[in-house]
DNA sequence: GAAAAATCGTACTGTAGAGTACGAAAATGC
DNA sequence: GCATTTTCGTACTCTACAGTACGATTTTTC
C-alpha cells in the first residue's frame, strides 16, 4: 500500500522509457531535420545513441512510425507558442510585431527550415503527414490571427475582408523577403535584426493594404 | 560533297540522340517530379523507356547527372516564359495582373509543385542545385519586375522603396492564398477562375500598399 | 550490302540499409 | 538475492537498387 504515485503503479522503469523515447526522438529529429526521410538510416540512429538495433525497434517497430512520430514532436513545438494576447486597443501594430517577429523567427530557424523541406518534400510519400502539419502548424496560427481581425474588422480598426485571406496576406508578407531563399539554400539564417526589420515592414505594408477608407 | 548540312556532319544518327535524350528526360523528370530523388530508380526509368540498362547509362553516367539535367531542363521552361511587356502607361494593373496569373498558373500546376517539392527537399543534399534553381526561377522572375518597378517608382506612379522588396511582395502576395496548402498536399491545384481571382487580389492589395503617397 | 554505331536483353556484382534473432549483460522490482 | 524486464552486441537475412558486362540485334551511313 506504499505506492507512491496512484496514476503509475510501478515507478522508475517508466519513468527511464520515457526518458529513453524522448532521446531516440531527440536523436531521430536531429538527423530526419537534417538528412531527410531517405538520408537518415536506422542503423545510424542507433548508432548515435549508443544502443542496439534491437532497443530502437522495440520503440518504434519500423522507420515510418519513428518518422510519424518525430514529426508529431516536431509540429507540437510549433503549435504551442504562437499564442499572443492581441487585446482590442486601437494600435494593432506592436501587437503585430510581435507576432509577426515570433513567426518569421521560427520560419527561418535550421529546425523550422529542415520542418518546412522535410514536410514538403515527403508529402507525396506521406500524404496524411502533410495535412496533419499543415493543420497544426500554418493554420493554427492563421486561425488565431484570423479571430483577431475579424473582431478588428468589426470594430473598424481594418477594412472588411475575409479575415482568414488577411491572415494568410499577413504571414505571406512576413515570409516574403527570404522564405525562399532559406529553403532553398541560398541563404542561411537571418540575424535578429533581419527578424525585426523584415516583421516591421510586412506589417506596416499590411496595415496600409488593409486600411479602412476613409 | 553532298552534306546536306554544313553545322551537323553526319545528320540522321545525331537527331535520333537528340530525340532519344528528350525522351529519356520526358520519363525521368515525370517521375523525379512525382516520386522525389530517392522515390525514383534507375531501372524504372530504363522499363518505362523499353530501353535497356546500357543505352540509358550511355546517356547519363549516373543517377546524379541525369537528376541535373532534369532540373536545368525543368527551370529552363520556368524561365523562358515571363518576359511580359510592361509599358511604361500609367495603368500598370493590367499588366501586373497578366504577369501574376501566369505566375500563380505556373506554381500551382502540378509540375510546378512538383518542382518546388524536389528542390525544397533535396536542397541539403544538392546546395549547388538549389542556388540554381532560385537564380534561374524565382530570382529572374523577382528581376524583371524590380526593373519595372524602378521605373514606375521614379515616375511617381509607386511610392519609392527597394524595388526588388516590392518584387518579393508582389510575389508573395501572389502565393499567399494557396502555395502552402499545395506543396502540402492538402489542396490539389486551382481552377482558372481561382488563379484570376488571386492575381487580382494580389495585385490590388500590392498597389494599396505601395501607392504613393498623396 | 558491308562496316560502324547504337540499342537491346539479360544476367551479374556490390552495396546499403531495413528489419530479425538470440544469447549475454545490466538494470529494476520486491 | 532472485526473478523479470530491458538493453547490448553482434551476426544474420532479405530486398532494392546503382552500376557493369557482354553477346545478340537493329539501325544508320556510305
Amino acid at each position: 500500500m506504499q505506492c507512491s504515485s496512484p496514476t503509475k503503479p510501478t515507478g522508475r522503469r517508466e519513468a527511464r522509457k520515457e526518458e529513453r523515447r524522448d532521446a531516440i526522438l531527440d536523436v531521430a529529429a536531429q538527423s530526419f531535420l537534417e538528412h531527410g526521410y531517405a538520408g537518415t538510416t536506422m542503423s545510424g540512429i542507433a548508432g548515435t545513441l549508443g544502443g542496439s538495433k534491437g532497443t530502437l525497434w522495440s520503440y518504434f517497430p519500423s522507420k515510418e512510425l519513428l518518422f510519424a512520430a518525430v514529426l508529431d514532436r516536431a509540429t507540437r513545438a510549433f503549435r504551442e507558442e504562437i499564442e499572443v494576447t492581441l487585446n482590442e486597443s486601437e494600435d494593432i501594430a506592436p501587437a503585430l510585431r510581435t507576432i509577426c517577429e515570433s513567426l518569421i523567427g521560427k520560419m527561418s530557424s535550421p529546425h523550422g527550415v529542415g520542418l518546412h523541406r522535410l514536410v514538403m518534400g515527403e508529402a507525396k510519400r506521406f500524404p496524411e503527414m502533410g495535412r496533419i502539419f499543415y493543420e497544426s502548424a500554418p493554420e493554427r496560427t492563421l486561425k488565431i490571427l484570423a479571430a483577431h481581425f475579424e473582431k478588428a474588422m468589426a470594430s473598424g480598426i481594418l477594412a472588411p475582408a475575409d479575415p482568414f485571406h488577411a491572415a494568410q496576406y499577413l504571414t505571406s508578407l512576413c515570409t516574403a523577403r527570404s522564405h525562399m531563399r532559406l529553403l532553398t539554400g541560398v541563404l542561411d539564417g537571418l540575424s535578429p535584426d533581419e527578424v525585426r526589420e523584415q516583421a516591421h515592414r510586412a506589417v506596416e505594408l499590411f496595415l496600409r493594404a488593409f486600411a479602412p477608407a476613409d
